[in-house]
DNA sequence: CGTAGACTTGACGGCACTCAAACAAGGTGG
DNA sequence: CCACCTTGTTTGAGTGCCGTCAAGTCTACG
């Protein structure tokens, strides 16, 4: 039996996205922490879940980056949505039950699981923590829709623009993000896969936004250099991250 | 007060859509009819919910077709999903509220809306009920993620060819489909609206799936020519649907 | 039968891809 | 402790898929 005070500290960062959004009570907190499990540990590169499988507990990240992807037939790999901390990689396998992608570490993670079983009790007991937990899932898809827009309708450039701007927001609402930086492990390659673009572009368009002194990055870490100009380029609108306080 | 059976014949094609997931049982069936509100119609090409609306009522589409999609800054569009009769077009409004996309009929479309409240009780009072409205989000979200891989590692000819596959197969749950024919009554600019292409290539694109006789389509009917070589071209593989049954 | 909207086809151009080679950095073993 | 190797990044040259522009064709409908 896990330690329950340590417990609710390391789900903190999905309380803290909760509560961005709507009010979560200290009984519902008490409820996701009692059916949480150990803490695990996941090296850069490996896969969390893998395609295919049934698992039978949903993963919340704790600490670390990781992503949602999938191999096409010719070995092309497509991510479909970086996960940062105090999101839930795959919520969805509790109905979906199948997996339909891969979930691979891009850092070294740290992630707590959580029984289906549990979750099932959640959603006959606590109605509005049912809501929340949905509406997790939901913004996972509000994400998903602004990146097909991204992809279909922006330039590499832009493409870009938008990940950064994105992550900045997210990552600022579980306080993992300074004013002007925040920590983004990963290859030019893992970029390459999630932008729909040439690992040589990549390095190109990284170039381009550094020589117009919008942001750098150094596989660590981005450094935002001018906010204002990088929205702009982005066409940046952080609506369909719905951050408003309201009740759901 | 609508009439009760008229109301269950209406919401037939989600029924069938969630039926072919999981059982759902007479009660949780009057337990929806009962708060459905009557049916409306809009004309091809008006919006049922427009972007930054914070729609009180949920949207279940009965017959038509229609899309969700977003307008970027040069003034082009981007569809992120098709819906067919059967589909909520704005399920997650219920707890996103502010809508960050605009839904459009594609031809003319009969709905039959639900309010929050009602849908909010059935949250409180049927788990599993809820359990499968929640899947019904799931699947949009399975679907979009679907397209985040096309249109990152297919090319205009294999994207294609994947929304006819899907389609089809999303058009046989709710017995829309026959075997080797389906409606889609769309233009060629709504459809490089959806791919991410321009109406020339779609037309290109749609001359070459002619060509190699895999299938063809008027503007108003799609007929299948070739299925299995289709699904080749479109390495086509409908797990992301989950069309198993089981228990959710 | 005239007109508007939708589709088709051709010419040309550009964004991003592939191929290829050089460079940087971190890790490992002799 | 440094040669060596692996992994990742950068840069250049050439290519191709798909976009834009433009003109012509088809079809529906008033």
């Amino acid at each position: 039996m896990p330690d329950r005070a340590l417990q609710l500290q390391a789900i903190d960062a999905l309380f803290r996205r909760m509560a961005r959004r709507d009010d979560i009570s200290d009984e519902e907190k008490e409820a996701i922490a009692a059916i949480a499990e150990d803490e695990r540990t996941y090296a850069a590169g490996s896969d969390l879940v893998v395609e295919g499988e049934e698992p039978t507990r949903s993963t919340l990240l704790i600490a670390g980056f990781a992503t949602r992807y999938r191999i096409v037939e010719d070995g092309g790999r497509q991510i479909t949505s970086i996960h940062v901390p105090g999101d839930f990689v795959d919520l969805h396998s509790l109905l979906l039950r199948k997996m339909d992608h891969s979930v691979g570490a891009l850092s070294e993670c740290r992630v707590i699981t959580f029984p289906h079983d549990g979750l099932r009790g959640i959603t006959v007991r606590y109605p509005h923590l049912t809501r929340l937990l949905w509406l997790m899932t939901l913004l996972d898809s509000a994400m998903n829709r602004e990146w097909i827009v991204g992809m279909g309708r922006l330039t590499a450039l832009e493409r870009m623009a938008h990940l950064l701007c994105e992550l900045r927001v997210r990552l600022e609402t579980v306080g993992l993000a300074k004013a002007d930086r925040f920590p983004f492990p990963a290859t030019q390659v893992s970029l390459s896969d999630a932008l729909g673009l040439s690992a040589v572009h990549v390095s190109r368009v990284m170039k381009e936004l550094r020589d117009q002194d919008l942001a750098e990055w150094d596989g660590r870490e981005v450094r935002i250099r001018n906010w204002d100009r990088l929205r702009e380029v982005a066409q940046f609108d952080d609506t369909y991250l719905h951050l408003e306080h309201l009740r759901r």
